[in-house]
DNA sequence: TTGTAAGCGTTATCAT
DNA sequence: ATGATAACGCTTACAA
């Protein structure tokens, strides 16, 4: 690699005018910014990103923590959409995984500080006091993009989870449902709390009983899914109706059953929610709530490249609206 | 974020005996070291990576090239298992997608080597003599991962994809079968045609009738499989037995004749490949070709290691087995 | 318009 | 064993 020092003792002139040239900040002569470009060509001479961000005190570089996992197709998607908007605005991503040990997150967090970071996304951190604390003193631009955090100083972009509980209720309700469950994602986050009042609250406004035994805490994973369904098998109550908080799970729901011989949806009708990718692409597809992931990543991005040009993020909270998206596992009672 | 120099000065010492002391490079005293240690734990102190990159040469960061899209699975789980290998060394990851277009890639590939990278493992780039081309002069280490450069000067993690084949085509001939198809992937790339040579040569080493009008080419995408089927179908030749190169094509193509009335595989044998998660997670579930993902993406950050610690890495190319997952897509024929 | 020189936060060479 | 000091490659006052 060929420096600054170099183009400019090609062009003959001093290295501050290369920089000139480079980042035409200050007016140079014409005659000069040729010559000067002519060496750059011709050194095939690129900046180098360590010394400038050194210097300016950025690395150009937006650092994403997402929680490591193969199997949630859903992440897969968001470190996608991030990759391509961080990349038009050039600027590159540095990933991490945190493999839900706070330890090894808040090593990732440190070294994204150590490397003069432009701005950080944080997608389900574990341990959200301590990644707060350790941004406090450097007002590094950061955003969280699918889980709020409760210190509301902190810009998020968020589903309204909550709507996604009573867009799977309504569903049920137009197709007659009465004896419905719900299997949720781990209770302890927020927004599976979220989505299960929207759609408490919707059956109820609708006089459908609904109480605390319909309600089932899975994690998220396929295999809760098929644990639920042998859980509900054994069981003497019959639905007719399953909503599972993530698609994940609603697919462990419905392969299971199909095992077992029921039919989907004669049998019984299942929702999902994400909309992932094979949703689609299986059979029965999946009727599901999906979240609008390639916009909410743009906007989390967004936010991030805003923080960084100075701008005042005047609204805290990104609230994005899932969407319904009615398929082949459900279908109406009688 | 503090710097050596307030270390130093809340020490007492100077700003070198705290560089020594931080990578105790030569013997310090250790009375002097506790004062500085003590210095660093009051000041949390971190050492600037930009700054420590620049001086000696080295970004402790490893880039990764792949191929962007978010519906091959199978690259979610190699940027996973390359992430935690890479951070198990004490490096992070800078991801960059190719999006097919080698302008944009070689533009990442440029980000690479002016942030001082220690090394580039490549999947799948859009332009190989281009990349090459780049990486002549600076001699960064680099593993290429999926798919062999023709350039055996750069070591490559590749799967035995003849020997892919021979296995898909090994379980169709137990089955019994004699009425075979193959969807392939884009037959330009180079895996795709060892993948169909295993296979080819092992129904013919068994006599079994198979022509280049029993091959079609895909996309490696799902609604490939999809169109392979319906193609086929109005054919008036019956297969039995088809193998389509990976698993997302296999999934179409099942889908597509399920929502037919077809039965698989009392009518139709089926077999993918990769063995992404979701080939488990079906019903009926995806009687596959698998790669071994983990091993080899830890092998592909071993081989970049090597280079960086300037050990010599001998074998220029790793090959790995693939491995064959008996489900429930397939069964024998009569 | 251009050049000189200081400084970003390290490491490494040289004295002491 | 420790301290000055140059150097890594860049930006940016300040001077000319």
């Amino acid at each position: 690699m060929s420096s600054m020092k170099e183009v400019a003792k090609l062009a003959g002139v001093s290295i501050s005018t290369v920089s000139r040239v480079i980042n035409n900040s200050v007016p140079v002569e014409e005659e000069t910014r040729k010559r000067v470009e002519k060496a750059i060509k011709k050194l095939n001479y690129k900046p180098n990103l360590l010394a400038k961000g050194l210097r300016i005190k950025s690395g150009r570089l937006i650092g994403l923590v997402v929680p490591g996992s193969v199997y949630n197709h859903a992440f897969a998607s968001f470190i996608d959409y991030i990759e391509s908007n961080v990349s038009n605005k050039g600027y590159n991503l540095i990933l991490g995984h945190n493999r839900n040990d706070p330890d090894s997150e808040a090593e990732f967090i440190d070294m994204l500080i150590r490397r003069n970071v432009d701005g950080i996304i944080l997608s389900r951190v574990s341990d959200e006091s301590r990644v707060l604390r350790m941004l406090g003193n450097n007002k590094i631009p950061v955003v969280v993009i699918d889980r709020a955090f409760s210190d509301e100083s902190v810009p998020s972009v968020v589903l309204d989870n909550y709507r996604a509980g009573v867009l799977a209720a309504k569903h049920f309700i137009e197709e007659r449902h009465k004896v419905i469950a719900c299997l949720t994602g781990p209770l302890n986050i927020s927004l599976c709390r979220d989505r299960m009042e929207g759609f408490r609250e919707t059956l109820k406004n609708h006089n459908i009983e609904f109480s605390e035994d319909d309600i089932y805490e899975g994690d998220f994973k396929y295999e809760s899914g098929v644990d639920f369904v042998k859980k509900i098998m054994s069981k003497k109550k019959r639905y007719t109706a399953i909503w599972a908080q993530n698609d994940l799970m609603a697919i462990g729901i419905i392969n299971h059953f199909l095992k077992n011989g029921y039919n989907i949806p004669k049998d019984i009708s299942v929702v999902g929610m994400d909309d992932i990718s094979f949703s689609s692409m299986m059979v029965p597809s999946l009727t599901t709530v999906g979240q609008p992931f390639s916009k909410m990543c743009k906007t989390a991005v967004d936010v991030i490249y805003d923080q960084i040009r100075g701008k005042n993020i005047l609204k805290k909270r990104f609230v994005f609206q899932p969407y319904f998206v009615s398929r082949e596992t459900t279908m109406r009672i009688g």
